[in-house]
DNA sequence: GATGAATGAGGATTCATTCAT
DNA sequence: AATGAATGAATCCTCATTCAT
């Protein structure tokens, strides 16, 4: 049998991740300067003081909270395999993937949205090294596309993944204002499948044009 | 007849002015909640009090810095004449334009990421009247290009207009976390105008693809 | 009649001198960390805000007291006349004038050598200038006895007012050490002659010897 | 029999030792209140928990750390000897050893300070006993003086104790305010030989005065 | 209309200490 | 005897706002 963690340790993470998500919530709702520490404990089954013993300050809770979100995306998007497909139909599904994702993390996009208003200054180092398989795998997909012929040469995968990630995240992020402006909703349901196709189109065309 | 203010009224807006200048850079800098109101008024030349006196509160304020930067955002935009070109070149024009605009106006950047965050709370009605040109344009153009055959049929302008918009903003808006996350500098100055010709590659291609 | 402060400003004047008095008083008593800035509010007509709203800080309170302190300790000492006695008399009279000051003043004693602790960092540079007076007096006795050929040459004013100052500083500050260690009470009141007399023969032995 | 410790016995002196040490120097740096229990464990190789298990309370720290630094400040009085010498250079020898003494130890200097802040409230009885030695030196001195006709006879050797001890504290402990106020640095090197010699005049001068 | 002074309510953080084994 | 984890109760300070003229 493997080794079992001490009751007490098990006590510890689940306390930790129980702040660590409600912090999250709240970091996402309020911004970081909005975001209440009081109230974060409040809606935990511990104490003010417990959060301070475990992440030292309003910014480490920050941080951690940040780390973690970005663990859990990366997680989930490692689930996903697209390298069997033809370059085409492999690059449309990874862009169709990701606005799928995104739709699905309103939360994280809110928290990078909150992290770039501070100029980025509470990425952890360790958050690089995190991200390098989502532009591997474009990467992947960009060669074989253009050993096959089918892809222009000159398409660098760090940008192709701002392309995606620009327009999914834009949808979720700026939903608000485009709404005020324009009075449609960019997250209605019955233009999701338009908006989907829309951007494997755009990728599609970009690379094979 | 020529508006004879009274020298009061025009100090009047002279103070307002200042006060929306200032209260622009520092929610710009530090988000709704990060302002501080004493900060403001302390870098104003007048007090604390004669904004409340103007403004009413620290989100009315909010609201006209809100409303004068996409008014001035706005009339800039209109300056441009595209109409005259090519459905391709002109459409290419205006993304190029766009990007440019976006890249001259990281504050504006900022105070729409912080709008978001807040939900659109803050959004004034008007602010769709000042708004629909652009999109009015983009739809003169691909009425165009439909007419000549060369775009294709099912784009809608408000939705191109997002193409184009999320590109240009999330190269401002992300570039703290993207720097983290990818080691790139999406505003270098070395890279601008390949960034500036993807957009137009991406779009032109979408259109004619 | 000459002009009289408005209403207002007295009140301002009347709360910083009733906030100076207490915060003395707590600061004297408990050192500068012990002190309580709650405590000095309740003790106080006004409340913690407006504590914070005159004096800025815990710390900018303390610099404030220690100034205020000096000056009047200053002042009290400026209304001694000892010039027009013969150097020996005026010496010692001045001596057991210092003697009788610090026995009557043991807060001021004690906030010097809590400052002191914290090693002068809150003596503001405006005390320089309060404090010459006490050394141009000796100054001039000194010059006077030197002249009259009864004391010795090479006294250097400052030093002498070390000497004074050094032993009736310690009866004060010292005390209740020296009580345990020794047993003995510096402060007794049937001692008090006797300790002012050893001062002054002290003094006038080491000037005259 | 050379005693045979139990190596845990050791181990508890050792570590013992070293929170003595570490909490005298954080003690003396800040004051007792403005010392923190957590700064005095870290920089120990043990855990905060053991220094209550060992000295029960910070004010039980502070005790240990009081004690020890007056029996070890005695024990380095102790070695020297002045009985052999003629009255007057006796004297004269012991306050100029004090003097250095002082000089050498200003951290003890600064928690004799912070114990009087607190109205001696931690001074053990104990410390009583050792410090009769010093008085009693002196007394010896004294009867010498007076035998030999060369001392004035109504001289308590507790009194020139304290002359002599003002003398050297204050030039010690009041450094930082004399520096500010008469900016004069009481510990330069270049007079120090003069205030060494300056204090034996004054007590030679008053005893045979 | 214009303004210097004042403030209630809350905000992040720290402190010495004890629990539970 | 020895100890890693936990914590109640303060502690200093700040914020948007309003009072009183």
């Amino acid at each position: 049998m493997a080794a079992t963690q001490p009751e007490r340790s098990r006590d510890r993470d689940r306390t930790q991740g129980e702040i660590l998500e409600v912090a999250t919530r709240e970091f996402a709702e309020h911004g970081y300067s909005g975001a209440r520490v009081d109230e974060i404990a409040e809606r935990t089954r511990t104490t003010k003081r417990m959060l301070y013993y475990y992440f030292g300050s309003k910014e480490g809770l920050f941080v951690a909270v940040l780390e973690q979100a970005y663990a859990a995306i990366r997680a989930a998007e490692q689930t996903v395999d697209v390298d069997h497909l033809d370059p085409v139909a492999a690059i449309r599904a990874l862009a169709e993937l990701t606005f799928d994702h995104h739709e699905a993390h309103p939360d994280f996009i809110r928290l990078v949205s909150i992290e770039n208003i501070h100029r980025g200054e509470h990425m952890a180092e360790s958050l690089a090294a995190i991200n390098a398989p989502a532009v591997e795998r474009i990467e992947r997909i960009l060669r074989a596309g253009r050993e096959a012929g089918v892809f222009r040469a000159d398409v660098d995968a760090v940008d192709l993944h701002m392309l995606i990630s620009s327009y999914c995240v834009f949808r979720v992020a700026n939903r608000h204002t485009w709404q005020a402006l324009f009075d449609r909703d960019l997250l209605a349901a019955d233009r999701r499948d338009g908006y989907r196709t829309m951007l494997g189109d755009v990728v599609v065309a970009y690379l094979t044009g």
